[in-house]
DNA sequence: AAATCAACGCTTTTT
DNA sequence: GCGTTGATTT
């Protein structure tokens, strides 16, 4: 080691770093691909090569895009990077990729062909938007599923293609969404909207058709950081490149077995691919994991070692081997969030935290076996997903009256409020409005205005001009108030307040509280963070940031509590203590996923997620019936049980033994309502303390009466009695 | 205009 | 089985 190689290693950036994480840091100034495996260390990596960029190679700050997948990653990155740099993170452009094209968009509205108070649509507004359309071109009967054509449209725009892009391939079906495509694209201009497919599509295209603009941003942003790179889809990846142009370095860090986002267009395929299209490319792999002990890491390397055309990695730790991973069958869900709970009681009895807990199921309907056994034993719990703030619908209202205060001709806006609160405006008038705005191609606001001398009665004439005159006395008496002012006006205006304030429940309640957080959101608020451009009013601002941050969901009510989640949001999180819960074939791999092999890797690398969120103890549960849908179904533990090593699992009951055979033959669906857990009655089994005895009866849940040889009969629960199969 | 009823659908989710 | 949504009732 040479004296300046000394040096940098005991740099406050390098020093705390592992070899595989320095060589990351500090490799030289070329592409550079970081395999990141879980808890391996990625954000850090990524953190530290920012610092090294800046006060190593004197790179100006200005010239650094920082990309992530979600505002949570961003707002960590930020605030981590101002901790390490002590500066002000004004200076780097970090963000998401919605958020990062967002404000080039705002820059360059006039470039990318928008007005310059375009807002953003969200998938909702998205799905209500085309089902309108489809109405209005005489396709509303229900043939068409709004979200089909939506899926159609966006996964289009994802691989950045426009409807003159698309061949019907002489499908009438194809054509038809290709023609609804087209005129979704026009519906959208004329009203001023863009979906979130949009944002990232046309800030490609504003770069693609402006080389001049290009030019400037290449020259300025010449390092380019992406984590969770293996989450790209087509357009976010060709943006990517665009920028890169031939001297750009991106520093991409992401780990392919942890791609679980195809289904909304992520192409695991860019890791590879960007080898291919940025030569001299430097491949860094972290191996190294600092979360999970020796048997979890064991079982997920078995695991995802039944993927194909993997890039390659196997983590490992200095961590001892720890517990086994626990496996428990239940007779049937509600079986399997006792044996759950029961844990967690004696995790919480021995001192753990309850927010150091967390269970994960693969999809949402399974979370309300494990609340109601929750409330039950009252513990605290916090359950992710679910509606955030901005997405509540009272505050939706408000967003579209302060929306159509901002662009008079936002249809769906208009359309959300103009009887809301009541105000004589019925579904009649309104579809007189949208045939005269058809006929004349303009928006409700102008159709609105034109009807109203001519082609109503009067009664509906005077309602819709009461309207208008409120919309327009809003925006006039609010021009000069602070954002937040601003807000609470128009809530109290237009009458939404008193609305809810009418409706004596607690959900009424809860609309009023929220409306008036809605304030304290826009007081909060510093329209810098969403650009820093001169020419953008606050309004304008803080609307964008509310489609594009969605907000919390039910806050942080308490401090310590358990958390319940999808295994898609556990991605990037890690608990001490982990149950996996409905490991079963059909649930987990989803049997929407089983048939092709590309849907069961993806499913497999779910799991591996699931497992490496896991620091010191993973249970894996299922249930041998379940109640999916009303209707009681009976399953098989999952396929991915009986993929990892049996040495580094541990079967709570002894009856099911973990061995491969066992886990991979399916038995017989007759043969299961006879057994329970392989036990059946008259079945001999052997007790550590009463010693011999034969099965009478199954009970409720994991109860079993066994009539014992010397000490009577005994009702045992399966999930603490070990009892030996004779 | 609110209340009630039938129909629907149901993997994963961020922006 | 349950929650949402659209249509129909009163």
């Amino acid at each position: 080691m040479t004296d300046h190689e000394r040096s940098d290693a005991d740099s406050p950036i390098l020093a705390p770093l592992n070899d595989a994480q320095r060589e990351a840091v500090s490799a030289p100034l070329k592409p550079v691909l970081v395999l990141a495996g879980a808890g391996s260390g990625k954000t850090r990596v990524l953190i530290h090569r920012i610092a090294w960029l800046i006060e190593r190679e004197r790179v100006s700050p200005h010239s650094l895009l920082a990309v992530t997948f979600t505002n949570k990653a961003a707002t960590e990155m930020r605030g981590r990077l101002e901790r390490m740099l002590s500066m002000d993170s004004r200076a780097l452009w970090v963000g998401t990729f919605h958020g990062l094209a967002h404000r080039l968009l705002r820059i360059h509205w006039r470039e990318a062909g928008l007005i310059q108070t375009f807002q953003i649509m969200d998938g909702e507004d998205q799905k209500r938007f085309i089902k309108r359309l489809l109405k209005t071109l005489g396709h509303g009967d229900g043939e068409w599923d709004p979200k089909e054509v939506r899926g159609f449209i966006n996964g289009n725009k994802n691989e950045g293609r426009r409807p003159d892009d698309l061949a019907d391939d002489h499908d009438p079906t194809r054509r038809q969404l290709i023609q609804f495509y087209r005129e979704y694209e026009t519906a959208c201009n004329r009203v001023g909207l863009v979906d979130f497919a949009e944002i990232l599509l046309r800030a490609y295209e504003l770069w693609k058709n402006n080389p001049t603009i290009l030019a400037h941003y290449r020259q300025r942003f010449r390092h380019i950081l992406v984590d969770e790179f293996q989450d790209t889809n087509t357009i976010q990846y060709n943006w990517i490149r665009l920028l890169a142009g031939r001297d750009g370095l991106p520093f991409v860090v992401g780990d392919d077995d942890q791609s679980i986002y195809r289904w909304r267009g992520a192409r695991i395929e860019h890791l590879r691919q960007f080898q291919r299209d940025f030569a001299g490319t430097r491949v860094v792999r972290l191996e190294q994991n600092y979360r999970s002990t020796g048997n979890i890491l064991a079982a997920a390397n078995a695991l995802i070692a039944n993927n194909t055309s993997r890039m390659g990695k196997n983590l490992w730790t200095d961590d001892r081997d720890g517990d086994p991973i626990r496996v428990f069958g239940g007779f049937n869900e509600r079986d399997e969030a006792q044996f759950v709970l029961g844990r967690i009681a004696e995790w919480v009895d021995q001192g753990g935290a309850r927010s150091d807990v967390a269970i994960l199921y693969r999809s949402n309907a399974q979370s309300r076996v494990f609340e109601e056994r929750l409330i039950g034993m009252g513990i605290p719990y916090r359950v992710y997903g679910g509606l955030r703030f901005f997405e509540r619908a009272e505050i939706k209202d408000a967003l579209a009256y302060l929306r159509l205060m901002s662009n008079r001709h936002d249809d769906p806006s208009f359309e959300r409020v103009v009887n809301l609160p009541t105000r004589g405006i019925g579904a009649r008038t309104v579809e007189v409005l949208r045939h005269y705005a058809r006929d004349n191609d303009t928006s409700l606001w102008v159709a609105a205005g034109a009807l109203i001398s001519d082609g109503l009665s009067k009664r509906a004439a005077n309602a819709l001009h009461g309207f208008l005159q409120l919309i327009e006395t809003m925006a006039r008496d609010v021009r000069d108030l602070d954002l937040h002012e601003q807000v609470d006006h128009s809530i109290e205006a237009s009458q939404l307040i008193r609305h809810h304030e009418k409706d004596r429940t607690e959900k009424g309640e809860a609309r009023v509280e929220n409306l008036r957080e809605l304030v304290s959101a826009a007081r909060g608020f510093d329209p810098d963070t969403v650009t820093d451009e001169e020419g953008i009013d606050p309004l304008t601002a803080f609307l964008a940031h509310a489609s594009l941050e969605a907000g919390e969901g039910q806050g942080d009510a308490w401090d310590d509590c358990v958390q319940l989640m999808t295994l898609h949001s556990a991605k990037g999180l890690e608990f001490p203590l982990v149950f996996m819960s409905g490991m079963e074939d059909g649930l987990f791999p989803h049997r929407r996923s089983i048939a092709d092999v590309d849907g069961l890797e993806e499913e497999r690398r779910l799991c591996y997620v699931g497992a490496t969120r896991a620091m010191e103890r993973l249970y894996m549960t299922y249930a041998e019936q379940r109640r999916l849908h009303g209707v009681d179904t009976f399953g098989q533990p999952s396929r991915f049980i009986g993929e990892m090593p049996p040495e580094r699992l541990e079967e709570i009951r002894p009856h099911i033994k973990v061995s491969r055979p066992v886990f991979r033959a399916p038995s017989s669906r007759s043969k299961l309502e006879e057994t329970s857990h392989g036990l059946r009655l008259g079945q001999r089994v052997m007790h550590a303390k009463f010693g011999e005895g034969v099965i009478l009866d199954f009970g409720g849940r994991s109860r079993v009466q066994v009539n014992f040889d010397n000490v009577g009969t005994k009702e045992l629960d399966l999930t603490y009695a070990r009892l030996e199969m004779l």
